[in-house]
RNA sequence: GUGCGCUUAGCUCAGCUGGAUAGAGCGUUUGGCUACGGACCAAAAGGUCGGGGGUUCGAAUCCUCUAGCGCACGCCA
């Protein structure tokens, strides 16, 4: 089903080839001035050069030849030259009527693509904190956005699961206990199943030898060694290694699931450790790849360029792999595996230089066609109230379970204020309504900037935010319950018309879902969904505040009306859905 | 030094390929609960869109210069 926007577009478009002038310019956009008309259109002044004579002439021409047009109830031509327009409401209740039957509420579909999404992106070993939060929840809903669209979509989590941060690991467990068996060296024998060590112990052992190896050299070559012997196969340190893996990959689903956030693939650095030689090989063997100061580098500069473009290495000088070497492979890995058209990366903003690098790098080399889209939507950092890094009242870095558990309580505190729950339910209740706080609050802002985490914002629930979209929502549910339960066929209520001027609001509104889905999915841009859902909330408490439904005794303007309830609940949770979060039976 | 990004109301942010009077939320002030859920609705006050210059009938938006802030710039990830 073609969008709102477009019918009338196409309408204009031929109006204003009847009157003589070029099609193109009858693009019409959403009123900028909601008290003069509800969709207008700025052809005529576009078109005024062009045909050498006033933008006002072509307008008055132009609306003439809409005069009998079932499209519009108003065309008016004002000066300079405006054309503002308004639509003829039983056109607007055909398109409801349409729209709430069709699949995706009229998406057309489009020929689906295998996307890859990287999101996530934690290290194994390092408790999940803050930072975290953004490349989960935005990953998430992109990769939902994604799929919205039809397309195949795959999440994959990219674990730092082969750094240097592993060696730092196992050299401190085994400067604690020596004795383990894992560090004996001619053992070859089974490993025990279970980790020598706990969450807990990882959580802490990580920042002291991150720490320690900064101050103590001898220290840190050490750990440079137990990195080298693990990426070489020593047994015992692989056996170690996977304890680490399972442990804190454990600890991490669970963090993820609160969040609601999944992963389709858990796979990390180490996965594609077993194609980087060949790769490496073939990008020699082609002198892609030449040696400078020592290490193999690949040349990624461009004509164009206006900056100075760094090359991309890929094997260090003492001849290990790094990350950017682990990224190409992965490149290659998807590209090889998935028939990928679009690999989508979510990090911080400081490294967007690196992707271009890698990016070009993997161009050059050949690991993905031409006809692949590489993108790096790379996000702004996390702030506090103050406009500085988000920090605790201590000082420390927020870890993620902590921040989400405060504002479950927080939230928690905030339910049973305005109404009395059995401790259960309002936990639960709680859980969901924090999770959309959170998200809603995340989502809301334009992704590529930094943005200010207020608890403080998050848990008012007060206007624009998550708790408001999902009280809204609440509210419908609670009417379609009440006009049910009294015996009305909520099922079959069919649109019928259009009675006032909120509810006209509304159903244009709701008309916009299509085209506002689209761009958000161009885009990339979970905002603008956020965005829209608001308005719509916003616009459906408007007219729920002056139209009494349940009271309602014409049966077919209540049918109407009903049927307008669950479309708007419809495209509300349809919305939330694909940023991530839900709503509740009640609140 | 080079490059990238940001700067819009007291605060937090929108603003689509240039269009009419630059929009929300919070906060402030005022009005509305005999109500389908008041976590709501209605209204007011509040801005020379960092600054200068330019292109255009028309600029928050495009170009240029400039200031402030943030970030990145070969062997970390």
């Amino acid at each position: 089903m073609k969008k709102l926007l477009d019918l009338i577009s196409d309408t204009m478009m031929a109006a204003f080839e009847k009157a003589g002038y070029e099609g193109e310019l009858g693009k019409v956009s959403v009123s900028n001035r909601p008290d003069l008309c509800e969709y207008q259109c700025n052809g005529a002044m576009a078109g005024a050069k062009r045909y050498k004579c006033a933008p006002i002439e072509i307008a008055n021409k132009v609306a003439e030849a809409l005069k009998d047009s079932d499209v519009f109830e108003s065309v008016e031509a004002v000066m300079p030259g405006f054309l503002n327009l308004k639509l003829n409401p039983a056109f607007l209740v055909n398109y409801m009527a349409e729209m709430s039957v069709s699949d995706k509420f009229g998406i057309e579909p489009k020929a689906p693509e295998s996307i890859v999404v990287d999101y996530g992106g934690p290290n194994v070993a390092k408790p999940l904190h803050v930072g975290h939060l953004r490349s989960g929840v935005i990953g998430e809903s992109v990769k939902r956005i994604c799929a919205y669209m039809g397309n195949k979509v795959i999440g994959d989590i990219h674990l730092g699961d082969w750094g240097l941060q592993m060696g730092l690991v196992i050299n401190e467990i085994k400067n604690r206990e020596p004795e383990l068996v894992y560090f004996k060296e001619d053992y070859d024998g089974e490993y025990p199943s279970e980790a020598p060590f706990t969450v807990g112990d990882l959580e802490e052992i990580y920042p002291f030898a991150s720490k320690k190896s900064k101050e103590d050299a001898e220290y840190k070559a050490a750990a440079m060694e137990a990195t080298f012997k693990l990426q070489n196969g020593e047994r015992g340190y692989r056996a170690l290694w996977h304890h680490i893996m399972n442990v804190s990959i454990a600890d991490m689903r669970r963090n993820y699931d609160n969040l609601n956030v999944h992963f389709d693939l858990w796979n990390g650095e180490s996965s594609v450790q077993d194609i980087i030689p060949s790769m490496v090989q073939d990008m020699k063997d082609k002198n892609i790849a030449y040696l400078s100061d020592g290490a193999w580098v690949i040349d990624v500069k461009e004509e164009t360029d206006t900056k100075e473009m760094p090359p991309c290495i890929v094997i260090k000088s003492d001849g290990a792999s790094l990350y950017n070497t682990t990224d190409l492979a992965t490149i290659k890995d998807r590209a090889d595996k998935y028939d990928v058209s679009k690999i989508i990366y979510l990090t911080d903003k400081r490294q967007d230089l690196y992707f271009e690098q890698v990016f070009r790098a993997a161009r050059k080399a050949g690991l993905v066609s031409k006809d692949v889209d590489l993108v790096h939507i790379s996000f702004g950092t996390v702030n506090g109230a103050d406009g500085h890094a988000f920090k605790t009242r201590d000082g420390g870095v927020p870890r993620l379970e902590n921040l989400i558990s405060e504002i479950n309580e927080m939230t928690y505190k905030r339910i049973q204020e305005s109404r009395q729950l059995p401790e259960e339910e309002a936990r639960s209740i709680a859980k969901i309504v924090a999770l959309a706080a959170i998200k809603y609050g995340d989502l809301s802002n334009q992704a590529s900037k930094d943005y200010i985490f207020d608890m403080e914002k998050f848990t008012s629930f007060e206007g624009d935010t998550g708790p408001y979209i999902l009280y809204t929502i609440v509210r419908i549910k609670s009417i379609l319950n009440k006009v049910s339960a009294e015996g009305f066929d909520v099922e079959n209520a069919k649109f019928a018309g259009c009675y006032s001027a909120p509810e006209k609001d509304l159903m244009m509104k709701l008309a916009g879902f299509n085209a506002m889905m689209v761009n958000a999915y161009e885009e990339i841009a979970p905002h603008k969904i956020c965005s829209y859902i608001f308005d719509l909330a916003n616009t459906f408490n408007r007219f729920y505040h002056d139209t009494h439904i349940v009271a309602e005794e014409d049966a077919v303007k209540k049918g109407n009306w009903i049927a307008l309830l669950k479309l708007t609940r419809d495209v509300l949770e349809t919305c939330i859905d694909v940023l991530g979060f839900s709503a509740p039976e009640k609140m």
